[in-house]
DNA sequence: GGAAGAAGTGAAGCATCATTCAGAGCTTCC
DNA sequence: GGAAGCTCTGAATGATGCTTCACTTCTTCC
């Protein structure tokens, strides 16, 4: 007999998924992604780790599900930021401050989607996405040349360093994570990234 | 009966776990960490699997020595250049080009030592050998500030952010990797090191 | 030369996980 | 209410690859 999903019942099994995608990105940024096994995530979902297979044809591709809802995300908020009204170098700052400051947020998080040891399928992603993020610091700086307000420079590599830099910083932050020495900070990393583009020094 | 190893075969001994080693980096440097299992290392030396137990305890502690080897020389050169005579800038510069160029002339092993997905103790391992990479430059970047020729920073930001910049130019070289383009690479490269520590531009 | 002890061998042992599957429990539709 | 088909379960399966170990080969010493 043939037989169709209720609207009601396609909606629960698109939650159930959410749910485990959601569930499966706390365990990685608690984790990492080693750790984060088939029955870990299954359990933090609370269902069996057989069922992990009625949403993902693999545990690949979950992560990749994962880390690529995560990272989506920050390529978006980046690029808003980057993208919004105004100077080029004052967008630059404040993307890289943006970055740094979500970064800093949540660094579990942050470490699993910028460096910490994955699978292939993963790493294949994050590749990806670091190129994405250094297309949109690129795009800033090259904007801000175009204006006069950075000398003549390879966009691409100060776009690299940029995306290096925050990374650097998070893998072993400096100092305490407390709030104080957090804006301290962001504070030296945004000077930093404007030297790196070459800004004229605040006067 | 009690029996003393001669000194020829504590020579052979000694030279047959360096041909290890030393095989064993070729192997990571060529197919990574993941895919160096220890019959593949074991092949490629030409003994055994069970004999590999007879130099190192596990293939992790084997795994530490490969990675030490080769990060310990990386940062004995960066550590001799950055400190020789002169400008700290100018020795900056040539830092910088030195660690890059090194890098890049054997980028299958740069890869692994600075970013490749690897178990956590050689992850642990180039966390700390990270932290030397960067104090070195800070040490220079704090003496370039002592003798006014370069602006207050965090020196410790700026070595982060070199680190991490010649990282990334390495995971994803920009452009094809022929002479010319490499050489045009360094030149953009130490530029923007030296703007990032806010060393005047060049007349 | 031969006994004693060390190094080398490589196939078996073992641990770890991703993945499967036969059955239990639900949902749909008449 | 009940048949048909779907989801969920979790123990069994299977693959991978480090490590062990009984045995062979080589080295030392008398």
């Amino acid at each position: 007999m043939a037989y169709r999903k209720t609207p009601a019942e396609l909606r629960r099994l698109e939650t159930a998924r959410d749910h485990l995608v959601a569930r499966a990105t706390e365990v990685v940024a608690e984790v990492g992604w080693a750790q984060a096994s088939v029955t870990a995530v299954a359990d933090a979902a609370g269902i069996a780790a057989g069922s992990v297979y009625q949403h993902f044809p693999s545990k690949a591709a979950l992560a990749v599900e994962v880390f690529r809802r995560a990272s989506g995300h920050e390529v978006e908020v980046l690029g808003e930021v980057l993208r919004a009204e105004g100077d080029p170098v004052e967008r630059l700052a404040r993307g890289v401050e943006t970055f740094a400051r979500r970064a800093l947020e949540n660094r579990g998080l942050a470490y699993a989607l910028l460096a910490a040891p994955a699978e292939p399928a993963v790493g294949a992603e994050r590749l990806a996405y670091r190129l994405r993020y250094r297309a949109l610091f690129a795009e800033t700086v090259e904007q801000g040349m175009a204006a006069g307000l950075l000398p003549p420079q390879d966009g691409r590599i100060t776009a690299a360093a940029l995306t290096g830099a925050i990374g650097e910083v998070l893998v072993d932050p400096l100092g305490t994570p407390d709030e104080g020495s957090t804006e301290a900070l962001l504070v030296e990393l945004v000077a930093m990234a404007l030297r790196c583009a070459g800004a004229a020094p605040a006067p």
